[in-house]
DNA sequence: GTCATTATATCGCAATACGATATATCAAGT
DNA sequence: ACTTGATATATCGTATTGCGATATAATGAC
């Protein structure tokens, strides 16, 4: 449990972190071209892939994105206003609001996804790599010492 | 080559996003918990996992990070001033400068790196199961058709 | 030595997430 | 049904941070 790392171990971090800026270059890019903030981007998918029972809500949404309740109200008030989202008030709860995808959302989804599935698929040998690299990886190489 | 997507393919690509997510919001957590911005801990791993023959300099930093280099200049600008950084104009070339970590900078980045290693174990399957799911999984499952 | 290029730095700006706070709605207990 | 505490969303002001435009300094090619 010592705090011991060996050069390799941060090189294989560093590699690890430059591998991730990577993709979330890439795909912020992508949706930039698309005429979506990165984050904006992320909602969508997080909307769109969400299976659950009950509808999509604010708060659900901050969930799946990890931001405060109040800043995924934001996030989606953007994508409301650029035409993305549609926002209603439950029924069933008045305090929830449902969010839906327009049509436009589900278009530039469709397009960013299936780019970034190509993507993915390119990075993923790698990206293993490196992830299995760091899993047994102890300190001072006492791999089957005898 | 067409854009379908079937539901599937958008909650894993949402579950992947998600992942990663809890991971960079671990990182920055612990980062902050050591008293250093999420970029900052960054930076300080991209200088300490670099190999390479000559010093570790702005632009290169920039390279790493996937940022502008004057954005670099601000970022090493804050890191020196906290003293996690030592940045010394190149005698070899006077544009560059050289950057080395100070001790404080490795004892962070020791903890850091230890807790993060961990975090990384644990995610790695999970994140191994998102990828490879996401490799060959073309649309409307002809897997082996015949 | 001149000039284009490279490396770093400075300034003003825009985007976005947060803390603090506010409002509306629901649910439990009585 | 009324109060109370909790839940869901919204608003406002602020801070961080990266970028574009631009500037300065040093290098290298000719």
């Amino acid at each position: 449990m010592s705090d011991f790392l060996s050069d390799a171990d941060y090189e294989a971090l560093a590699n690890l972190r430059f591998t991730l800026r990577r993709f979330m270059d890439f795909s912020t890019s992508a949706a930039q071209e698309a005429g979506l903030p990165g984050q904006q981007h992320q909602a969508l998918l997080a909307i769109r892939g969400y299976r659950g029972d009950d509808p999509m809500t604010i708060g659900l949404l901050a969930e799946r994105l990890l931001i405060a309740p109040h800043t995924a109200t934001e996030l989606v008030g953007r994508l409301v206003s650029a035409g993305y989202v549609a926002r209603r008030s439950d029924p069933k709860d008045k305090r929830r609001q449902t969010l839906e995808l327009t049509v436009k959302a589900e278009d530039a989804l469709r397009r960013l996804s299936a780019i970034h599935l190509t993507e993915i698929r390119d990075m993923a040998p790698r990206l293993i790599d490196l992830l299995t690299g760091l899993q047994d990886d102890e300190p001072q190489g006492r791999k089957v010492p005898a």
